[in-house]
DNA sequence: GAGCACTGC
């Protein structure tokens, strides 16, 4: 209903349309008269009808000294002549952005940046092109919502027009476009979803792909699909925008499509190379502080560390080494930058470096040591030394046995390139590799491993089921998965009934594949009104899809080689390996114990799943209020997330009907049938205590701990788990009680006892079956 | 009794 409901919205505003380029037209018609008229600057904006303000031309003026500006006509004229384009050069060096979970704080919050940058100007250019007809729709994807948002805010600006009006974004919970717009940013997974609902993408003319390099997966199933649609629609145009190092790689993928070389960086960085490999990355990141703050002109200082211990630790070993120097030196400023650090710490960032000590004094400088979030998400103005140790965190993920880690690994030469990056943002600026040249031309990874090699795809597979791709062997993959992992996937969705045996998406893989979550929810989340319960599962999914968000799906850097002799890497003590833990409960350092007896307070006795469901029930009861969340040791951001998740899960049920119901709460069934409804999607995720006291993971037969963040106060023989992580042993995490009679009853096709391995847990349900024969027997005969 | 790279629908 929804859906007829926009039809007619369209329609009204088609009319609407042609109204206003009548007026457009009359306003054109009596300005264009005369012969003198090409000479006289326009005035009136042809897309509004309206005068252009002074702004529009102080703007204008400023575009117009672009390097990419000389391109334009070049630009077009290519366009018109191929049907696809790649544009290459540094891309993605225009935005801005601060941290925050909160969209309305991010909104607030976008600086205005006063250089202006390719990915602002191309489709500015495009919409100019008289080849494309008088209103083409022009969309521009984006990997991330505050690049979409940020740079339709200051296209709109740049040509005088409303936001959400002639030029809008669309992100996941916001859709900030009207049917009056003809440039749209979105994320490359909000593209993709439209896709789904109109498969040709017929409602554009012309598709740009922005950061194509960083091959996200949906970006790399948005190049597959559009190979497909513009084979189909000659009329359509494409767009793809990439930094250099793959060119030819894309070249060739795009069937030879022409090269455009754009400008980027404003200014040059000079990279220097240590003589020798160093032994510790840290202590000589450390000392590299201390020589350029002694040694080099003034400017501020960006450190890429690997993770939060190793980054506090930095920053007060730097701070103390140069304490130390006394008064040989300027004064500093050392601020620590990670993603879980609380935001008003992260505003630090953008604080000016100290004031020299004394009038005339040595300047002082800001010293910000950070993650790899300063590599891509977040820009810091004022940077003029880059140290590059050459390392990250990196999420692995083995599809045999389904395990994922995180491990410290060198990082790629593009990401080395993108950090040098950092450093010439406002000034020519210096890089200082911690590792030989040698070593950078020979060991390190040329690109990112793209994502769709390293993910479980079978969300991906669901999806590209939706698109009406049926066969996916050959489907064009830039770079075509394993057929193991595709065959996994394919399985995964065989089990859970959104595929028939034929590999055809069903009637329910269809709803599935609707819902923004992996295929197990969504399947458990649309059965569950059969278990009366679709409230809890709600909130259960908004909380558990909030937490995956940190540590469930995608993985971004290079890593090949890695990924090769990723079992070798597993067993080596020499990397750091870790775990990521959801962020729903707060813990500071100072105040541990207190954050765990609030915990203990929500705590549920059959398992996790619950527990999440009592914080959720807890914080609507107190009306999320932020001091409440600050009192128990909640993290409010997470829990406002998850609420913004189940407002649009609620939506999408009511969209297919499905009923939100739940169990009387004062009955014996309320959090068995909750638990029933959990085994319904997740009854490939169940483990066995055996007799030794350790767990089996049902048919993998992998020995597993029962993660220590639970909150059971018992083993239960059966449970359910979210996630399988590996850190220090093998942990499954957020785990509930379950029965073994539910296994047959709810997943019989699953635990069919034909394809299962010998093991304990076998023997324990072919009891099960046997004394359910037993019963339906014993029952018959009272008869 | 563990220890927090980053994004998307």
């Amino acid at each position: 209903m929804s859906t007829e409901r926009k039809r007619k919205v369209s329609l009204f505003d088609v009319v609407d349309e042609a109204a206003v380029s009548t007026k457009l037209a009359r306003v054109n018609g009596s300005f264009t008269v005369g012969a003198a008229a090409p000479l006289l600057p326009v005035t009136i904006n042809r897309w509004t009808g309206r005068t252009y303000s002074q702004r529009y031309f102080e703007i204008l003026d400023k575009r117009k000294t672009l390097p990419v500006w000389q391109q334009k006509d070049e630009f077009l004229q290519v366009l018109r002549d191929n049907q696809t384009l790649i544009l290459v050069g540094e891309t993605g060096s225009g935005k801005t952005t601060q941290i925050s979970c909160d969209l309305d704080d991010l909104l607030a919050e976008i600086r205005v940046l006063t250089a202006y940058f390719v990915i602002e100007q191309i489709p500015q250019f495009v919409l100019e092109a008289d080849f494309l007809g008088k209103r083409p729709m022009v969309a521009c994807t984006q990997p991330r919502r505050v690049a979409a948002m940020s740079v339709s805010r200051r296209v709109a600006e740049e040509m005088d027009v409303t936001i959400g009006e002639e030029v809008g974004y669309s992100i996941r919970f916001e859709d900030c476009s009207s049917a009056k717009t003809i440039l749209k940013y979105l994320t490359d997974g909000m593209l993709l979803r439209e896709a789904m609902a109109d498969p040709l993408l017929e409602r554009y003319k012309v598709i740009i792909l922005d950061e194509a390099h960083e091959r996200t997966l949906a970006t790399d199933v948005l190049f597959g699909l559009l190979k497909e649609v513009l084979r189909n629609r000659p009329d359509l145009k494409l767009v793809v925008m990439s930094a250099t190092l793959e060119a030819e790689k894309f070249q060739g993928y795009f069937n030879g499509a022409p090269l455009m070389k754009v400008p980027g960086r404003l200014h040059p960085v000079e990279i220097f190379y240590t003589q020798d490999p160093e032994r510790d990355y840290l202590e000589a990141a450390i000392r590299t502080v201390v020589q350029i703050h002694m040694c080099e002109t003034p400017g501020d200082i960006l450190v890429f560390l690997t993770g939060e211990e190793e980054i506090e630790d930095a920053c007060r070993k730097i701070t103390k080494e140069i304490n130390n120097l006394g008064d040989q030196v300027g004064p500093i400023k050392a601020v620590p930058l990670y993603s879980t650090l609380p935001p008003a710490m992260q505003q630090k960032i953008f604080e000016p470096a100290p004031a020299p000590l004394k009038e005339g004094g040595l300047p002082g400088r800001k010293i910000v040591v950070s993650t790899n979030i300063a590599e891509t998400s977040l820009t810091i103005d004022g940077i003029v030394y880059v140290i590059d140790p050459g390392f990250s965190k990196q999420k692995v993920y083995n599809p045999r046995i389904r395990v994922e880690s995180l491990l410290v690994s060198p990082i790629s030469k593009a990401s080395a390139h993108q950090r040098s990056g950092r450093a010439g943002r406002t000034q020519p600026g210096k890089c200082f590799r911690l590792y030989t040249e040698k070593s950078f031309n020979n060991d390190l990874q040329p690109q990112t491993y793209p994502e769709i090699l390293r993910s479980n795809l079978a969300n991906t597979v669901l999806t590209l089921k939706k698109l009406g791709i049926d066969d996916l062997v050959h489907f064009d993959f830039m770079d075509p998965p394993a057929p193991e992992t595709l065959m996994r996937a394919l399985e995964v969705l065989n089990y859970l009934g959104a595929l028939d045996d034929d590999g055809n998406l069903t009637k329910l893989g269809e709803i599935m594949s609707e819902f923004p979550l992996d295929p197990q929810m969504s399947k458990m989340l649309v059965v569950s009104a059969e278990f009366n319960c679709s409230n809890e599962i709600l909130s259960i999914s908004a909380m558990l899809s909030e937490l995956q968000f940190l540590n469930y799906f995608l993985m971004k850097q290079c890593w090949s080689r890695l990924y090769a002799s990723a079992d070798l890497l597993w067993a080596s003590s020499v990397i750091t390996i870790l775990s990521i833990v959801p962020n729903c409960f707060v813990r500071p350092r100072d105040a541990q114990k207190a954050a765990d007896e609030a915990k203990a307070r929500f705590g549920h006795i059959d398992g996790d799943h619950l527990t999440l469901l009592n914080v959720y029930h807890a914080y609507k009861q107190n009306n999320e209020d932020p001091s409440w969340c600050f009192d128990n040791f909640i993290n409010q951001r997470a829990l406002k997330a998850a609420d913004n998740v189940r407002q649009q899960l609620v939506r999408i049920m009511a969209r297919f009907n499905l009923k939100l119901c739940s169990t009387d709460f004062n009955s014996r069934d309320y959090y068995v049938n909750i638990r029933k409804a959990l085994l319904a999607g997740y009854f490939m995720q169940v483990a066995h205590l055996e007799r030794t006291g350790h767990y089996l993971t049902v048919k993998d037969n992998q020995v597993v701990h029962l993660h220590p963040s639970n909150c059971l106060d018992h083993k239960p023989e059966w449970v359910i788990y979210n996630e399988y992580v590996l850190t220090s042993r093998n942990f499954i995490r957020t785990v509930t009680d379950i029965r073994g009679e539910w296994l047959i009853d709810i997943a019989p096709h699953y635990y069919d006892l034909i394809n299962f391995p010998s093991c304990e847990a076998k023997r324990v349900l072919e009891r099960l079956y046997s004394k359910r024969e037993k019963d339906k027997q014993d029952t018959k005969n009272k008869k």
